[in-house]
RNA sequence: GGAAGGUUGCCAGAGCGGACGAAUGGGGCGGCCUCGAAAGCCGUUGUGGCCUCCGGGUCACCGUGGGUUCGAAUCCCACACCUUCCGCCA
């Protein structure tokens, strides 16, 4: 949530940085006059509670003296008080909710350094590594649901049968091949970062805490009977893992890792990038995130992305690195990093990792704060979080990429002493 | 799923209709004492909103949401969570 206070009292900038993302900005006027109407009201309500407050007293005094009519006068005064004071804290209620609502769909301001753009043709691509467009050879050229097949490692058709489509099934060594790829993306990060186990289905304000809900309800999944949602991330649960808690700024920056299932419904991506591994609606992801202060948050946002990077640099992959423009940034995020592997059998940039930024958006929505140690008071956090390691396209590189002229796959030296000590697949 | 008990400030814990934003103890912070420390003594110590002539004023918050009342931490109702027991279960 973006504060109102500065929407308040500098409406004009908080229009200029939304308007960089594509966003209708009117909503922003309506907002500003509610807000005003609403502090007005309740500070007239204030009043009314004070006077009533003021009166009440003097009925137990004047019943401790021995007045009781002067006392049963005075009550009929504050029962009047007591009517006015309902129908403006009625409507004082109303107006507050009516605000929150539309905050909640306001997405976060992108940060100043986020490149000028709309869509996703905008994102700037800021460097390659590892990647030389000729060094592919033609056993490379397979996608991975076919080498999937040829080998048994991944198992298309049952996946279906089970869940329908967009639902994948490993098999033997492939199945392997993802636990491996989990445990190897928690171990590299155990020096640093907390490994944790959350949930995987959440209440309703562990989503709205994220940004996920109520604007992107479409795209969860929802149990229904029990008012639980299966999270898309592990940022869902760790967000909220300090939610309404004050830390200690010695606590700063906290970072945290999980492995989980991830799903997400793909709404409105039916028929895109469908074959294989390239989109599903379950899966398994290694999540870095970190509560920081404002200062810390740079070194915090280049930490996760070098993290994430080496990852995929030891796993032998090519990958380049995008800088997201404004208009292309998700809704909570004030600046994002995409990190695509190139998967030579696809022929296609995979995004295995969006290291984000997040400002005070998710934490202020999540109420986690932080008393800094030089100063009274509390603080709002930031939050930032990136994928340690997303396993069905990072599966998808691996075995397109070391794909031999055999056709079987040799598995990085990173990921062997996972794989029972297995050098090759097939 | 059933039964009982519980939820108060940083912690423990009192309060059970009126001077309670909340006793008392512990902890933290500041000071006195001391070469220094301990002990002791004194003071101080919640969060948030709005307004502010920046001195302060005012409102809200005792699990959550409703209700009763002139007045609710205190009474009533519902729900959530925790603990224990029973049932079920990997």
């Amino acid at each position: 949530m973006i504060d109102i206070r500065l929407l308040r009292s500098d409406p004009d900038s908080v229009k200029a940085a939304l308007t960089r993302r594509g966003e209708d900005t009117s909503g922003l006027d309506q907002i500003i006059g509610l807000d005003a109407r609403q502090r007005a009201l309740a500070s007239k309500r204030d009043d009314v509670r004070n006077e009533i407050k003021n009166v009440s007293r003097q009925v137990g005094g004047l019943h401790r003296d021995g007045k009781p009519d002067e006392a049963t006068e005075l009550q009929a005064q504050s029962r009047e008080l007591g009517a006015q004071e309902d129908v403006l804290a009625a409507e004082v209620d109303e107006l507050a909710s009516e605000i929150h609502e539309i905050l909640l769909r306001v997405p976060n301001l992108p940060s100043d350094d986020a490149p000028e753009g709309l869509t996703e043709s905008d994102n700037v691509v800021i460097r390659h590594e590892h990647w030389d467009p000729d060094a592919y050879s033609d056993h490379q050229r397979v996608p991975h649901w076919e080498i999937g097949e040829q080998l048994g490692i991944l198992d298309a058709e049952r996946g279906t049968k089970l869940s329908g489509s967009m639902f994948v099934m490993y098999s033997g060594m492939g199945a392997t091949l993802c636990r491996a790829l989990i445990q190897y993306g928690l171990d590299r990060n155990a020096d640093a970062y907390r490994e944790m186990r959350p949930p995987t289905l959440v209440k309703t304000a562990t989503m709205v805490s994220t940004g996920h809900l109520p604007k992107f309800e479409e795209d969860a999944y929802h149990l229904e009977r029990d008012d639980l949602w299966a999270i898309p991330t592990a940022e869902v649960p760790l967000t909220s893992f300090c939610r309404d808690e004050v830390l200690d700024e010695a606590d700063l920056p906290m970072k945290l890792m999980a492995h989980t299932s991830c799903f997400r419904r793909e709404a409105g991506s039916a028929g895109r990038d469908t074959r294989g591994l390239l989109r599903v609606h379950e899966f398994d992801k290694v999540e870095l995130l970190s509560y920081a202060t404002r200062d810390q948050a740079p070194e915090v946002h280049a930490d996760i992305l070098a993290r994430a990077e080496a990852a995929i640099t030891d796993l032998g992959l090519s990958y380049r690195v995008l800088d997201l423009c404004a208009g292309d940034l998700g809704g909570s995020s004030a600046r994002t990093f995409d990190l695509e592997v190139y998967a030579p059998g696809t022929d296609q940039w995979l995004e295995v990792s969006s290291v984000s930024w997040f400002s005070d958006y998710q934490a202020r929505r999540a109420n986690v704060r932080y008393r800094p140690t030089d100063e009274k008071g509390t603080r709002i956090v930031d939050t930032l979080n990136g994928s340690g390691l997303a396993v069905p396209r990072v599966w998808a590189g691996v075995v397109e990429t070391h794909r031999q002229s055999d056709g079987t796959i040799s598995i990085p030296e990173v990921l062997q002493p996972y794989m029972r000590g297995a050098t090759t697949i097939g």
